[in-house]
DNA sequence: TGCATTTTTCTGTCGCTACTGAAAATTCAG
DNA sequence: CTGAATTTTCAGTAGCGACAGAAAAATGCA
């Protein structure tokens, strides 16, 4: 707290507020609390910061920024915005909550749906050469549970493909809620 | 694994496989080690098991297993299965996998999505008072992140609502995936 | 090239959560 | 009601990840 405060930049009640709580929800999704700070903090806040005014906001060390920042750029929600004439490096986050809502599906299924996916296939494989009662319940299932996530991805892979702006009038107009009735 | 052998269950390699890795998975779900592959192994074990095999089974503290057990039944991923004559209780899962995956959503609705709302609203009702133009862009960017929520509660009612049967047929058929490009 | 500024990497510490084993409570047969 | 069987709670431990601070590397201006 007695951190250079000179750098600090003035979060109104509701920021703080919500950068505290996204922070808490951080953890549940896989995400350290820092992290989810951060990108709390860049959402929220219209222009570009560097490293040493996020630290200083939020009250921790320097070298947490760098690293947390790494990692949201891994998961592509924060990009480097090139400082003209400043000495040092901006970052912000995508402002639209769709976007980041995508990406975040996006890399989710990526470093987990596909890999547990090629998973499970092997495991299905396994299972073939298995032939008491219980494998082959299990064996059963197990290929249940990759047509499931099959299927899952894609309706991902249609969701992505399509213009932003055409599948939030889709969902907004209740279109897609239509389809389930008939 | 010097347990009581003699209460393990059998598992074939390909469910051995299974289990290791689901209990992988589970950190990045929000549910530790154990809570995942005490799911994992109900799932793909035709029959209801004791909590003294499941420890054998999985090698943890028979502790271990009696608080996982409740955590997956707050869950409602596990039930008691009322066992006729046997002195110790049975448990099962449900075997369907989209059974699970709704089941699972729906808890995390409930969980997070619904307090975080309910806070994002307050956030928003906050932010009515903050007058400078930081806070007016900020306010209305947690008015889209709710407004995003809120049609994603959306779809998840119409989903749940519907007879599972024709949940999975719709998306099976690909009838889902149509609406987009219309 | 040399120097100042900025970023990243590295090392150690702290705190938290998962887990174990033991003790307490509950359940149920006789 | 009594005691064995079973489950739950509790307290202590161990391991892991987040984090701070210092050291090293990189960047870029003179």
């Amino acid at each position: 707290m007695s951190d250079d405060d000179s750098l600090k930049v003035a979060l109104t009640p509701s920021m703080e507020a919500y950068i505290l709580h996204w922070g808490e929800m951080g953890p549940q999704w896989g995400v350290n609390r820092t992290v989810a700070q951060i990108h709390a903090l860049l959402w929220i806040w219209s222009e570009a910061l560097d490293a040493d005014t996020i630290a200083a906001t939020l009250g921790v060390a320097r070298s947490n920024v760098s690293n947390s920042l790494r990692e949201l750029r891994d998961w592509g929600l924060v990009k480097p915005a090139n400082a003209l004439g400043r000495r040092k490096e901006l970052f912000t986050a995508d402002k639209d909550p769709w976007e980041v809502f995508l990406q975040v599906l996006r890399e989710r299924r990526k470093r987990e749906i596909e890999p547990t996916l090629k998973a499970l296939r092997g495991f299905v494989a396994m299972a073939e050469k298995e032939k008491s009662p219980e494998a082959v319940g299990a064996k059963k299932r197990m290929l249940e549970l990759s047509e499931l996530m099959e299927q899952l991805c894609a309706i991902h892979d249609t969701a992505c493909t399509l213009p932003p702006t055409l599948l939030r009038k889709a969902l907004k107009g209740g279109k897609l809620l239509s389809i389930f009735k008939s």
